[in-house]
DNA sequence: TTACTTGCAAACGTTTTGCACGATT
DNA sequence: AATCGTGCAAAACGTTTGCAAGTAA
C-alpha cells in the first residue's frame, strides 16, 4: 500500500488530509525499518518544520487503528512502527541495519491446529517474527 | 524451574538473597500470567510489607539477565514479566484469563530454513507467540 | 567488617490531556 | 460556517538514578 492509498484510506474515514498528516504518512511509508514517534517526529520535520511531537503520536494513533501500520515489538523496545503486513505475513528484522521485510507463513496453520489440540485452547491470533541479518549486512561485515 | 532454584541460581552469580528477593520471586514464580512490574509489587507486599516499587524493578532487570524470567509481548502492552521458556519454546496466551503456556514448536526450522533461502538473510532467533482462549475460559462463557 | 541491597525522593523520558487558535471541508 | 486538527504547555505515567541507612555474608 502506498502513501496515496493511505491519504484516500483516511480521507473515505472522515479524516481530513493536512500537511502534518501527509508528513508524517510519506515518513513512514517510505521508511525500510520501523520508525518511533521520536524518529518520525524528526523526519517529517524536513518536510513539515511546522510538526509537532503530539500530532505525530495522534497520527499514528489513527493510521494505527485503521489498520494501515503497525508496532514493531524488538528486544529493546516496541515503540516503532512500520507499514502493516498484509493479511498472514510476518516480519523479518536485520538486527544490525534494522531493515524490516515481510514474508508470507500460512504453512503454520497445521502447527496452530496441533498445538490447539494438545492444549484444549482455540488458537484465535499469533505472532511470528525472525530476527537475523540481511543480505546488505552480510556483505558489508563480518559477524 | 522453581522459586527455590532461582534462589540458589542467584546465589551462585553473587546476589545476595534477602526478604525483598524472596518475595519478588515467589509472586512471578507462582503466577500463572504475566505480571507487570506494579503487579509485582501490590502482590509481593502481601508476603513482604516494606518492599518498594524500585526494588521490585531492580530484581526483574536482574532475573531478566540471569535468563530466569523473560517480558511477554501484547497488543496491549509489553510490561509484563513470566518465568522464562526452557530452549526452543513458545507462548500460549490466553485472551480472556490471561493465564500463559509454553509449548514446544521446533518443527519450525524448516521454515527458517526457507526463509532464510528467500530472503538472503541469515536467521538468529524468532519470536513465536500463538493468542488464543483457554480450555477453563471456553467452559465457563460464549466467546 | 565489608560490600551489597534497600527504600525514599527526585530526576528523567515518553505519552497523554486541556485548550485556544488555525485549517479543511 | 461548522467541525476537525494543530501546536503549545502542562500533566500524567512508568522507569531510572542518587544517596544515606540497613542487612547479608
Amino acid at each position: 500500500m502506498s502513501a496515496q492509498s493511505w491519504l484516500t484510506h483516511l480521507q473515505t474515514n472522515g479524516y481530513r488530509l493536512t500537511g502534518a498528516r501527509r508528513a508524517v504518512i510519506s515518513t513512514i511509508a517510505t521508511s525500510t525499518r520501523p520508525l518511533s514517534p521520536a524518529e518520525v517526529y524528526e523526519a517529517a520535520r524536513a518536510e513539515y518544520p511546522g510538526l509537532g511531537l503530539v500530532t505525530v503520536y495522534r497520527t499514528i494513533e489513527k493510521l494505527e487503528k485503521l489498520g494501515l501500520i503497525q508496532r514493531v515489538h524488538k528486544p529493546q523496545g516496541c515503540q516503532a512502527f512500520i507499514t502493516a503486513a498484509n493479511g498472514h505475513q510476518h516480519l523479518l528484522l536485520c538486527q544490525i541495519c534494522g531493515s524490516t521485510l515481510l514474508f508470507s507463513g500460512d504453512e503454520m496453520e497445521q502447527l496452530y491446529q496441533d498445538i490447539a489440540e494438545q492444549t484444549g485452547y482455540i488458537v484465535r491470533d499469533h505472532w511470528l517474527q525472525l530476527f537475523g541479518i540481511c543480505s546488505q549486512c552480510l556483505e558489508g561485515q563480518h559477524v
